[in-house]
DNA sequence: GTCTATATTATGATAGAC
DNA sequence: GTCTATCATAATATAGAC
C-alpha cells in the first residue's frame, strides 16, 4: 500500500535514484540499525555512486531522517485514512478500523516494524527526534481512543500505554522476525493478517462480541 | 550447554576480565546490533585493551556466540528450574509459570529480547545458528504446552506458533522500548510485570477464571 | 545530478613485549 | 593474561571533473 515515492514536493524528472537510495537506506537502516548500516552498501544496493547519497541528503544523519520522513508520511497517510472511513462510526469500529489498519501495514512491509524497534531501545538523539515528529502524535490519538473503549466498557481495563504497545508488539513481531519464525518452526506458514487482528481484538476488548468479526 | 571456548570450566582467578567483556558485549550487540557493535567500544566498556579481546574469543563473530551461550545458559535455567517448580500441577498452572518465568526475566534485563529480535529479523548464518542451538527446543516444548493446553479447552485457539510469539512479543516490547515509552508517555511510570502476566493471560486463557490471579 | 578520486578516521585482526 | 603498537581494510565525507 505505500506510494514508494517521494515524500513531499515537487518530484523533478531525475530524482529517480534519490527515491531508490531511500529504498535501499530503509532496508538496510531496517536489518542492521543505523550504526551497522554503510553508506557504501546503501548506495549499491541502489545502483549508485556512495557520494551521490551524501549529495542528495548531506549525511548519514541526515539520509535516516529523510527515511523516517518518507515512512511516515505514508503510514500516517494510510492510518489517517482509515480512521477518515469510520470518523462517525461507534469508537469500537473505530478501534477494530484501526487494529485492522496497522497490521495491515505490518504484513505489507516489516520493515516499518523494524526501524521503529530499532531506535525505540536506547536514547539518542534520533529517538527524541523521531518521537517529537512523527510518534507522539499517533500515541496519544491512539490512547484516547482506548481509554474512551475502556470508560464505554468494551476496552478490557488496564494502563492504555500498555495496550498500545502490545498491540503493536503482536502486529508487528510476526511479520518482523518472519526469518526467525520460519527457521524455528520449520515450515513456510504465513500467518494471515486477519488471524492477528482477531488475536489484539482478544487482547483488547471485553467480550466476543465486540472482537473484529472473522 | 557447554559451548566452544569455555564458558563453565573452572573459572580462574583472572577471568574477571573475561566475564566483563561478555557483559559489555551483551550489552553492545543489544544496544546497536552485531554489525553496529564495535569492539573497541566494547573493550573500552570492558576496561580491557581491544585486543585483549580476540585474545579471549578470536574474532568479533565468536565473540557474539559466547554472549549468546551465556545469555542462554542462565535463560534456559530460569526457564527450566520455573517448570520443574511446577512439574506435576495442571497444564494450565505450567503455563501460567511459563509465563511469569519470561515476563520476569525480561523484566529484569530487558537485553534479551533485544538482542533476540535483532537477529530475527533477516536470515543469516547467526540466526541458523542460534535457532539450531538455543531457540528451537524452547519453541517446540512452549507449543506443546499451548497445544495441550488448547486441546483440555483451557487456551484459546489459534496457531500455537503465533500465539508462542505474541507472548513474547507483549512480555518484551514494554521492557524492550522503554526509551522510547517513556519519551513518548512523558512520564516515568514501570510498567509492572505482573501487570504484563496478566495481560498475556487474557490473550492465552479462554477465562477469567483460568487466568492467573492478580 | 552523477561520477571518479581521495582525505581522514574507525574498524577487525595480528605481532610481539612483559 | 594483558598490554602497546601496527597492518589492511572499510567507514563517512569532501573535491573536482563532466
Amino acid at each position: 500500500m505505500p506510494p514508494a515515492g517521494r515524500t513531499s514536493a515537487v518530484a523533478k524528472p531525475d530524482d529517480d535514484s534519490r527515491a531508490r537510495i531511500i529504498v535501499a537506506a530503509r532496508h538496510s537502516f531496517a536489518s542492521v540499525g543505523f550504526e551497522g548500516a554503510s553508506t557504501r552498501q546503501i548506495a549499491a544496493e541502489a545502483g549508485v555512486a556512495q557520494s551521490l547519497l551524501l549529495y542528495h541528503f548531506g549525511s548519514k544523519d541526515a539520509l535516516w531522517r529523510a527515511v523516517m520522513d518518507d515512512l511516515f508520511a505514508s503510514l500516517t497517510a494510510h492510518m489517517v485514512a482509515a480512521q477518515n472511513r469510520v470518523k462517525d462510526h461507534s469508537i469500537q469500529a473505530r478501534l477494530v478500523a484501526m487494529v485492522e489498519a496497522f497490521v495491515d501495514l505490518c504484513a505489507a512491509d516489516a520493515d516499518i516494524h523494524r526501524i521503529m524497534t530499532l531506535e525505540g531501545r536506547r536514547p539518542s538523539e534520533r529517538l527524541t527526534w523521531l518521537v517529537d515528529r512523527h510518534l507522539r502524535e499517533g500515541y496519544v490519538q491512539a490512547c484516547d481512543l482506548i481509554r474512551r473503549g475502556q470508560e464505554a466498557g468494551i476496552v478490557k481495563p488496564g494502563d492504555p500505554t500498555l495496550l498500545y504497545y502490545s498491540m503493536i508488539a503482536i502486529a508487528g513481531t510476526t511479520f518482523s522476525l518472519a526469518p526467525e519464525i520460519r527457521l524455528v518452526s520449520g515450515n513456510d506458514r504465513a500467518v494471515g493478517p486477519r488471524a492477528i487482528t482477531k488475536l489484539i481484538g482478544s487482547l483488547l476488548f471485553n467480550d466476543k462480541s465486540s472482537a473484529p468479526s472473522d
